[in-house]
DNA sequence: TTAATCACCTGAGGGC
DNA sequence: TGCCCTCAGGTGATTA
């Protein structure tokens, strides 16, 4: 599923073929995503340059000409780019159509994915405006997360994961990040040492930055036409691995449900403090 | 204000 | 082989 790194990757593909070109036509197969693609979305979008393409957390943001489009891949969704007219498949909810001749489709099974228009700032939207930093930022510290925990006594890993603490922390890398840092996921935020923090920013910013990096090898192959940008094979340590020997100390792996999310851990390499 | 729970949706996998 | 059930997950909305 697309964590912040695939979101970071699909953005780099994207870029060198939408960048600066004007959308010609949207064609919209199914509107029911996570919130409904309002009527005249098309209509909206027709005619739009895309000035400028960003990231926010899990967010694309296409900046046009009269306001900016905001896509979330949710949990099944993702991007390609075509060459030429290929008919849809299952699941291909929207293309949008270029000057250049290109298209990008929306292909997501489950449609937890979104497409928002919006004509005021992107960063000013009700989605975006309480948003934490990037983790990849500077202001995303040991620091940031020891002070931004002091009132709150909720698991560390529904903590991490929360967007308004900080964005594109998903199930995933937080296991993985919990697991290198010794830290049990079920540690109450506000009980967590200020070095301990420090060692969970640093590793957070650095799991995501390869698999950012391990990504960025496969951008070549964006557009093949089977759709699949490669995504990463970094190597998970816990995740999905419940019932497993953990790759540090042997002991069985544990299965938790923290904040709904299925956690894998280690018991003993992961105490309670 | 905070924490917990619900809802959305469909593919995969297991059991019968 | 086919049906049914459960699980998985991101995140906004709702409830306590």
């Amino acid at each position: 599923m697309p964590e912040l790194p695939e979101v970071e990757t699909s953005l780099r593909g994207i870029m060198p073929h939408i960048d600066q070109q004007t959308i010609t036509q949207v064609v919209i197969r199914n509107r029911k995503l996570r919130w409904p693609l309002p009527p005249n979305l098309e209509k909206k979008l027709g005619g739009q340059t895309v000035h400028k393409l960003t990231r926010r957390g899990k967010y694309l943001i296409f900046q046009c000409d009269d306001g900016s489009l905001l896509l979330h891949l949710g949990m099944s969704g993702h991007l390609r780019i075509l060459e030429k007219q290929t008919p849809p498949k299952k699941h291909d909810h929207v293309d949008i159509h270029f000057a250049n001749g290109k298209t990008l489709r929306f292909n997501d099974p489950r449609r937890f994915g979104s497409l928002i228009w919006t004509e005021d700032a992107p960063d000013e939207h009700t989605l975006l405006a309480h948003l934490g930093p990037e983790p990849l930022g500077s202001e995303f510290s040991g620091q940031y997360l020891f002070n931004k925990s002091r009132s709150r006594q909720l698991s560390l890993k529904s903590f991490i994961m929360d967007g308004k603490v900080v964005v594109g922390v998903g199930n995933i890398y937080a296991a993985e990040s919990l697991f290198a840092t010794r830290l049990h996921p079920e540690q109450p935020a506000n009980t967590v040492s200020l070095a301990d923090y420090g060692k969970l920013a640093k590793t957070i910013k650095n799991i995501l930055q390869k698999a950012i990096e391990q990504g960025g090898t496969t951008l070549k192959d964006f557009s093949r036409s089977d759709g699949s940008p490669g995504y990463f094979s970094i190597k998970l340590k816990v995740y999905g691995k419940a019932g497993q020997p953990c790759p540090r100390c042997k002991q069985k792996l544990e299965l938790i449900q923290v904040g709904q999310r299925s956690t894998v851990f280690c018991d003993a390499c992961q105490p309670l403090r």
